[in-house]
DNA sequence: AACTATTTATAAGA
DNA sequence: TTCTTATAAATAGTT
């Protein structure tokens, strides 16, 4: 456009094509920003030099992720948003239901009572009550089992002539196992040793 | 710039700024073209009319997305990125949770106990124990409070002319509240009234 | 949408 | 990079 025509395809030396862009960039920004006053219009150009670099155009009190966004309502293809609100949604929720299960189980270990009517508690109570039993039942399940394995083992030593049978005076093994089951060592102090029930951060 | 200069300001009337838009709208895009030729650059125009309408113009092989997700990279301001993972960790961290806290709840109700060992399945009965106790009292405490709120509500009536005294025969209010508070109506079949403390979804 | 008088952009050279 | 300038291109106002 100036002393000469030029064909419009790659300019095949390299520091002419730089200094084209440079031009040329200028040009089109000057252009966007005559644009963005006379016409009332946004304008957001971004691009890339063959070498990479990176230059962007942005009508004034505008920001480029704001037109973006604009630019992805407009298409309909608002794809990021709805996926970014149904997540935060999704967050929401679950920190109620937390909230909610951290409550029950507080409930269930006899803190946070107040908000417990009558009717709650009973039926709170009642319903511990009965799984106190299963647990208690399952317990001695577990005991059972161990006396079982314990004596089988006693047995198999007894008839393999390898080991000897030994005696120990009353005290051994099964007694104390089943010692161990009914209570064991208790630890003094109103901590307990209840760490797979502590609560989760 | 032809016909005699002008000002770069808005244009007033409202028909020409649409005309001049358009034409100068397409000019800014062929400049692009050109640009992207004759220099191998990659060019993004996203462009908005006073009236909202959208335009834009991309470098072929391009989308604009693509341009966009460069330009954040370009710009280190990945804002969308990190917020969004951020965001992703966070969900699956309460999903985890959350899994654990159902787990503990389901375990106090005596259910999927597999998973325990003979200690755990002790500390849990002792934990559960002294919660139904607190429990318990908490239940006759409510009790009391009722028993006496009654009882100055008989003796408000007693003492006040306008109500007459009735013996109802020994089945008055305060007997069939303690009887309620005792255990009450029981429900029959295995569902209970514990609607308070079923499981969250 | 076309025309065209002018203004503007810019290629090549310095 | 910037300046210069001849010339190509864009476009304001008009039809």
């Amino acid at each position: 456009m100036a002393r000469g025509k030029i064909q419009i395809r790659k300019i095949e030396n390299a520091t002419n094509r730089q200094v084209t862009y440079s031009k040329r960039r200028n040009g089109l920004f000057k252009k966007a920003g005559e644009l963005t006053v006379l016409c009332d219009a946004k304008v957001s150009i971004i691009m890339f030099s063959g070498t990479g670099k990176m230059h962007e155009f942005i009508s004034p009190s505008l920001t480029t992720k704001q037109v973006y966004d604009d630019y992805q309502k407009s298409m309909g293809m608002d794809l990021w948003k709805t996926h970014y609100e149904r997540m935060q949604e999704n967050l929401k929720k679950l920190k109620e239901t937390n909230r909610n299960l951290r409550k029950e189980i507080r409930q269930r270990m006899g803190e946070q009572l107040n908000d417990l009517g009558i009717d709650e508690l009973r039926a709170l109570e009642e319903n511990m009550e009965n799984a106190v039993k299963v647990i208690r039942d399952r317990k001695w399940r577990n005991v059972q089992d161990i006396h079982r394995k314990l004596l089988q083992e006693l047995d198999a030593r007894a008839e393999d002539p390898h080991y000897g049978f030994v005696d120990n005076g009353g005290d051994g093994d099964y007694n104390s196992m089943i010692a161990y089951a009914n209570g064991g060592p208790r630890h003094s102090g109103a901590g307990s040793d209840l760490t797979t029930f502590t609560l989760l951060e």
